[in-house]
Parts: C-alpha cells; sequence; structure tokens
DNA sequence: GTCTATAAATGGATAGAC
DNA sequence: GTCTATCCATTTATAGAC
C-alpha cells in the first residue's frame, strides 16, 4: 500500500490487480466472454504484464481459482475450529458461507457455479475439494459420536448441506426478497432434523 | 423412420440430428469449448444445413435449451400427476428425477448445471423455471394442507428438495460408489423430517 | 518488468452452386 | 434443402523496444 494512485502498478501489486479483475469479469460474464484483452483494459496494464505474470489465459484462471478456493477453505476451517459438535460445526460453517456469499458474491459465483473443467480440464470436481471433504467430516464425525443418526455418509452430508446450498445459489441468482443472513436459523433448523439422531 | 441408413438426412430428421449432436458436445465439452464445425463434422451434415435450420449458434442452443427444458418440465408434472399429497408428490418428482439423471445424464447436465446466462444473455435463471416453480408449489400446497410445518417457502423448498440435487450434483461429478437409485429411500427420508409437521 | 505492435489460428457466419 | 468454399472478426500468444 505504498501507492494509493491508480497510476500504474508494478510486481506484486500488478499480479494481485490482474487476478481481481479477472474475477469481476469471469464472475459477470464467465470465462469464455472474457478475452485477455477484456482484462488488460479493465485492469489498466499491458498484454506483456500479463503474459509475464501468468504463462496464459488459462494459467490465470488456475492462479485464480486456487486462490479462492484456498479463501473458502480457510473460511470452512476457521469457522469449524471455535465450535464442538456437528450441529455447531455444521451451523458456524453455513453461517460463514452465508456471509461469504453476501459480502463477496463474485468469489462464490466463480467456486460454486463456475464450470471449472470447461476452462481447466486438469481439475478435479469441486465436490472433491478440500472445503467439501472438510463439511462431509463434520458429517462423519457426528455420525460416530451418536449425534447423527447413522446413515449413508452422502446422503448425511447432502441433507445437512444441500438445503444451505442451494439458498446460496437462490441469492446470487438475486431470487430471495429478504438478506440470506435471515433465513439461517430456519435453514439450519431443517438441515438438523434431517438428520439428528 | 423411413430411411434407417445413416447415409444422409435432411428436413426435421437432420434438424433432431443436429440438436442431439450439439447435446452430446455441449454436455462433454461445454458451449464455447464446441465449435459450429465440431457440430458440423460429428452430425455429418454441412454448415448450410445448420445454418437454415438455425439462426446461429446462439439460437441453436436456446432451442435445445427450450426442448431440454420442456422435457423435464413434463416428467415433473407427470410424476406429481399420480400421487396426492407432499411426501408422495416430492418423492415421485426426486425419484423421476433421478431417473433422468441415470438415464440422461447429458440432459441434466446441460439442464441442471451449465451457466446458461453465458451463452443465452436473455435466459432467466433455472429457478425461475416451470419445473422448479411446481417443486416449490408442492412444498407450498403441502403447507397449506398443515402436512408441512409452518415456514419460510424458500427455506422449506431448499430443504426438501436441495439434499436430492446435491446428490444428482454428486452423480454426474460420478463421485458416487452405489447407484443413484439406491440412495432414494434415504434421501426422501431426510427431506422429509426436515418440514414435514 | 512493462510496453506496443503484430503474428497465427480459430470461429461464427455468408455466398452461391446444385 | 443441402452442399462447398470462403470471408471477416476476434482471440491467444509472441517479438522486440524501452
Amino acid at each position: 500500500m505504498t501507492d494509493t494512485a491508480p497510476s500504474r502498478l508494478r510486481g506484486d501489486s500488478l499480479r494481485e490487480m490482474v487476478l481481481e479483475t479477472a474475477l469481476r469479469l469471469f464472475s459477470e460474464r464467465g470465462y469464455f466472454n472474457t478475452s485477455v484483452h477484456d482484462i488488460r483494459r479493465a485492469a489498466g496494464v499491458s498484454t506483456g504484464a500479463i503474459y509475464h505474470h501468468f504463462a496464459g489465459k488459462e494459467a490465470l484462471a488456475k492462479a485464480l481459482y486456487d486462490a479462492l478456493l484456498s479463501r473458502m477453505e480457510t473460511a470452512v476451517d476457521t469457522a469449524c475450529a471455535g465450535q464442538q459438535g456437528c450441529l455447531a460445526q455444521g451451523r458456524a460453517i453455513i453461517a460463514r458461507l452465508f456471509e461469504l456469499t453476501v459480502e463477496q458474491p463474485r468469489t462464490m459465483q466463480f467456486v460454486l457455479l463456475a464450470q471449472h473443467r470447461e476452462f481447466l480440464p486438469q481439475e478435479p470436481p469441486i465436490c472433491s475439494s478440500q472445503p467439501f471433504q472438510r463439511m462431509r467430516k463434520v458429517v462423519e464425525d457426528g455420525m460416530s459420536t451418536g449425534e447423527v443418526r447413522s446413515m449413508e455418509p452422502w446422503v448425511a452430508a447432502t441433507a445437512l448441506f444441500g438445503g444451505a446450498l442451494r439458498m446460496m445459489n437462490l441469492q446470487l441468482d438475486q431470487a430471495l426478497d429478504r438478506p440470506l443472513i435471515s433465513y439461517l436459523d430456519e435453514v439450519v433448523d431443517c438441515a438438523w432434523r434431517a438428520i439428528r439422531a
């Protein structure tokens, strides 16, 4: 933050600006509707600068995806950290995800809704990523302690988080009348009724 | 069906072949990774024939989307038709959607997972489409009759169908070990516990 | 490390014969 | 109604100056 003027960026701050701009454009129009030239212009940098920091458009998207997935992973982990038990942890995760969806809709749009495999062919499906694994683990631990009734792990995980994820989806599609957070209690209540012992 | 030979198509059958081929390629590689030339070649027809039947690539995608959404609408409606009450109707819808996901994965991939607004800018979000409206109505009717406890309609709808939709997602990502249908009873059981009175 | 200018390829769409 | 051949715009990526 040594230079607050929007004049001209260099080094890491330029790299960051490119990533931020790419996220905005990707989430607004989609990856394929955004050209490198669009990013170049919106970020106020040159083509050469972009290709100096990233091997290409795909590598740029990969760097962005990794950064955002890591951010989401941190959010889920820290939400869990202070809580004991499946209900408390599940609620904390959903609450944090709801917050993220409102505060950083572009991030959630890009991480949750975009079809990454269309432009990152090597990428595994999002359901096998760390945050989602963590969420499933919360449910499985709850089953071990008897807090959650015994059932198929996949079904339990989708029952606990499926409704919340759909609500986030609706928020991103601007289908909800009220603020997303205001639905939290009812969403968690439903989810818990579904799987509690 | 007058001509069974794969020799050369014309008229409506050519149009159908183009739509089928486009669905296969769109769902496999995505809309933007599929060129008109790819469709032309895979369908064994000429560029001119495609542009005779469709105003362009986007119009082709729109025709396909409309046809598939209509198919899904029929599926949801007929599944409901024979059933009485929210539980029976909800179960029938989920069962039918599970079947569709297994029998026509490409259809569900394209209808449920693709980000249509990236290539069909005028299209409303999928959550406002007929099948989804129908699903919400089932829940709201259940609330009217007292079968479902009184709660926020959006929350009730996502609680009833959110888990099932996530399971379909997992199936399409090939994350499940067992056949999707085998999870049906447990999925419906969870969903119903979430919202029943 | 950042810039401008340009190369090379691809893609959507059209023209006109049959 | 279907075909082949081709146009033109766009896009990713590179070259080379500063």
